[in-house]
RNA sequence: GGGCUCUUAGCUCAGUUGGUAGAGCGCUUCGUUUACACCGAAGAUGUCAGAGGUUCGAGUCCUCUAGGGCCCACCA
């Protein structure tokens, strides 16, 4: 061997990565291995609907080094990857991608959409599962799941079945967030709310003056509430009388009493528009009254607003409002009222509240289950301060819509062909309803001993994003289906921002892209980069010099070993002697070796990546190679430093390795394999190595 | 309206159970010694936002103030 050539300088790691994935890969290592306790991640299944973003490399990174570390320990590790078809998410790009060569879902049938969509799809899902790869994540791929996989489909229909026969999923006719730019109903958690200032306009009906923000909405409004205990009105309440409204019409308004209304708003009194608003829509159920639309599914006015129809409501309003000053009916306009603003949390457009059927998930129950659970601490929380966070809103929460007027997705009709009720319907399940089902899902697919062995999962990683959407009710249906918790331990990470910590989007064009900045610095030194100084859901920047400094650190480690292999000068290790502590020198570094393997699986095992890191780097670099190292060649005689000392080299360099190892993989295997010249009866891969425990 | 969180070296940020402040990058000076210039040596820089409290001892716990950020919320 010629150091020259076989031994570089420099740790170059486009020429050793993609090599040792796939010595990885088909070795099987990946797979659970010997006969140690069970430990499993299910990764968060990755949308199959473009490349890897930073997100996702940070979760393949986290979690990569919980999995390698574990294997390591001996543990029967298992990490479960998986792509997401995410039904509305896709069907949104998909489309823009269709809108971008001029064509456009509506001149297509469904079924040909579906078509194209699912190769779009599947495209994506192999180009991100290569990219999943390239960041070295040690997933078992033979565990690989996608989110239309026919057993995964079956396991939501399944789901369906029970949940329905057992009263736990219904169909309601109620008030839903309805988004006029997409043409589909939400669940609570697709809305987002903002501080809008618009005119609250004081409304003449007659001899009561009734306040809204909203006059395009009131062409059917017939009923006039005031609250049951208003002086004001007591008179009025139970009587009706003609009044003219915007049209120029005279319409009959009732005056009836309930107790939603807030004598302190407005007038005291307002009318109400069941069809498109949830308060309303409630007082019209309890009073038993009409509950006309007003507003079509296209967004526009109906023929009931006569000379409006056809208008959209945004534009309708200042027509109407001028209208209504024109035929004396506006009392005053409080031009600085400022309210809550639903919006839909895609187009950020204002959602516009609609009555119509959905499927629903009643949560009472579940949420209560999940309560009881947590309450228990059968999930523990890192960072804990979400543990409360998860309990707020389980307590709040209301029942899910799970139906979606989407094409793209899993049919809901499919699930009960059997069942008219659901058979006729069209709509498509919420994406979330089948991840919330993933970690039973996808080991379940593997055969009734996974499930055995591997459920509850020892941890679920994902952003703190997800919370409310996803690991809350995978939490809820875990407990359904299997009558335990889904995972043990949850463990939040931040948002990956820009170098300044601002957050990376499009529009300001500072994303940055894994797969770039791998290929640029390796991904050893991006792994590293996403990791030092970071805290658990603390949101992190990324600015390059971390990155930098990864890969410098990679090169550094290549560089020690180099080192450490010209003092071998052509030996075995097994020539060596027992590394014994001669020197004061000898056993500081061993002492200092002693306690970072302690520290950095103490870090580990509390899910302090960041302190984990920093632990290694600074026992390689600072203790290692700045003093010891730097010791070792001050005491040469003539070229030869002595073979104690070599033998200390080789050992804490062997044991550094390792403890590198979950963090920058690469660098580390490809050192290994360099060394396993000098180690012949060690011929294996650092991976399947022993974690070394102080 | 409710809740959470942050304010630590020039910059971006760590700091697990309270025990005389840390990293990376940057900066100053020096060094091309055959592991590495993707380097080494030496060095400078912080009343840990402000005020008060608990404690033998607080960046770390409590209260308040100021200024950021985030999340939740069916106030017509």
């Amino acid at each position: 061997m010629s150091l020259e050539t076989d031994f570089p300088k420099a740790y170059v790691a486009s020429e050793h990565e993609s090599r040792l994935y796939e010595m990885w890969e088909s070795s099987g290592v990946f797979k659970p291995q010997g006969e140690g306790a069970p430990w499993s991640l299910v990764m968060p299944p990755f949308n199959a609907n473009g490349n890897l973003h930073m997100g996702h490399a940070l979760v393949c990174t986290l979690e990569d080094i919980m999995a390698r570390y574990h294997r390591m320990k001996g543990d029967r590790t298992l990490m479960i990857m998986g792509t997401d078809h995410a039904g509305f998410e896709t069907q949104i790009v998909f489309e823009k991608k269709l809108v971008k060569e001029g064509r456009s879902r509506f001149q297509m049938t469904q079924e040909q959409f579906r078509e194209e969509t699912l190769a779009f799809t599947m495209a994506n899902k192999q180009n991100i599962e290569g990219q999943v790869r390239m960041m070295g994540t040690s997933a078992d791929w033979d565990t690989n799941r996608f989110t239309l996989d026919p057993k995964v489909v079956e396991r939501v229909y399944r789901t369906f079945r029970k949940m329905y026969n057992e009263g736990l999923i219904y169909r309601g006719n109620r008030i839903v967030h309805y988004s006029v730019k997409y043409r589909t109903a939400y669940s609570d958690i697709e809305v987002l709310h903002e501080d809008r200032n618009d005119p609250l306009y004081y409304i003449k009906y007659g001899p009561i003056t009734i306040a809204t923000v909203r006059p395009e909405t009131k062409f059917g409004d017939k009923t006039i509430v005031v609250h049951p205990e208003d002086e004001r009105y007591k008179e009025f309440v139970g009587k009706s009388y003609k009044v003219m409204i915007a049209t120029g019409e005279e319409v009959e308004m009732n005056v009836i009493a309930d107790e939603a209304i807030k004598p302190e708003f407005g007038t005291g009194a307002m009318t109400i528009t069941p069809a498109h608003d949830p308060i309303d829509f409630e007082i019209a159920e309890r009073h038993n009254l009409p509950m006309t639309p007003v507003i079509g599914l296209d967004g526009k006015l109906l023929p009931i607003a006569g000379e409006f129809a056809g208008l959209k409501a945004a534009e309708a309003r200042k027509l109407i409002a001028a209208r209504l000053q024109e035929l004396g009916l506006i009392e005053k306009v409080d031009e600085s009222y400022i309210h809550s603003v639903a919006l839909c949390y895609k187009s950020l457009q204002p959602i516009e509240p609609m009555l119509m059927p959905q499927w629903y998930v009643k949560v009472r129950p579940l949420a209560d289950r999940a309560i009881e659970s947590i309450e228990k601490g059968e999930v523990v929380y890192y960072p804990e301060g979400y543990k409360r966070i998860q309990l707020d809103w389980l307590k709040g929460l209301r029942d899910w819509n799970i139906s979606r007027q989407i094409w793209w997705g899993i049919p809901i009709k499919d699930a009960m062909p059997e069942n008219p009720e659901v058979a006729n319907d069209p709509d498509i399940f919420d994406t979330w309803f089948s991840s919330a089902q993933w970690p039973v899902a996808v080991l379940e697919a593997m055969g009734e001993q996974y499930l055995q062995e591997f459920y509850p999962t020892t941890v679920m990683e994902t952003g703190r994003d997800l919370i409310f959407s996803w690991v809350t009710r995978m939490l809820m249906m875990g407990l359904y289906l299997r009558d335990e918790v889904p995972f043990k331990n949850v463990y939040f990470h931040g948002m990956v921002n820009d170098s300044q910590g601002k957050k990376m989007s499009k529009s300001k064009g500072n994303v940055v892209s894994p797969v770039e900045l791998s290929a640029k610095y390796g991904t050893d030194a991006l792994r590293f980069g996403l990791i030092i100084g970071s805290a658990a859901a603390g949101d992190l920047p990324l600015p390059e010099e971390k990155i930098v400094g990864g890969r410098n650190f990679a090169n550094k480690l290549w560089n020690i070993a180099r080192f450490v292999t010209m003092q071998l000068n052509g030996r075995n290790f097994h020539d060596l002697p027992s590394p014994v502590a001669v020197t004061d020198f000898d056993e500081t570094i061993l002492a200092q070796l002693e306690s970072a393997e302690a520290e950095v699986s103490n870090h580990l095992e509390n899910y302090r990546f960041a302190q984990a890191l920093q632990q290694v780097q600074g026992l390689a670099w600072q203790y290692f190679a700045d003093i010891y190292l730097e010791g070792a060649k001050n005491q040469k005689e003539g070229d030869q430093v002595d073979d104690n000392t070599v033998a200390i080299l080789f050992k804490v360099l062997t044991s550094t390795l390792k403890l590198a190892h979950p963090f920058i993989p690469f660098v580390t295997e490809a050192i290994w394999q360099q060394l396993s010249d000098y180690i012949p009866e060690q011929k294996g891969m650092l991976i399947a190595e022993r974690w070394p425990s102080a």
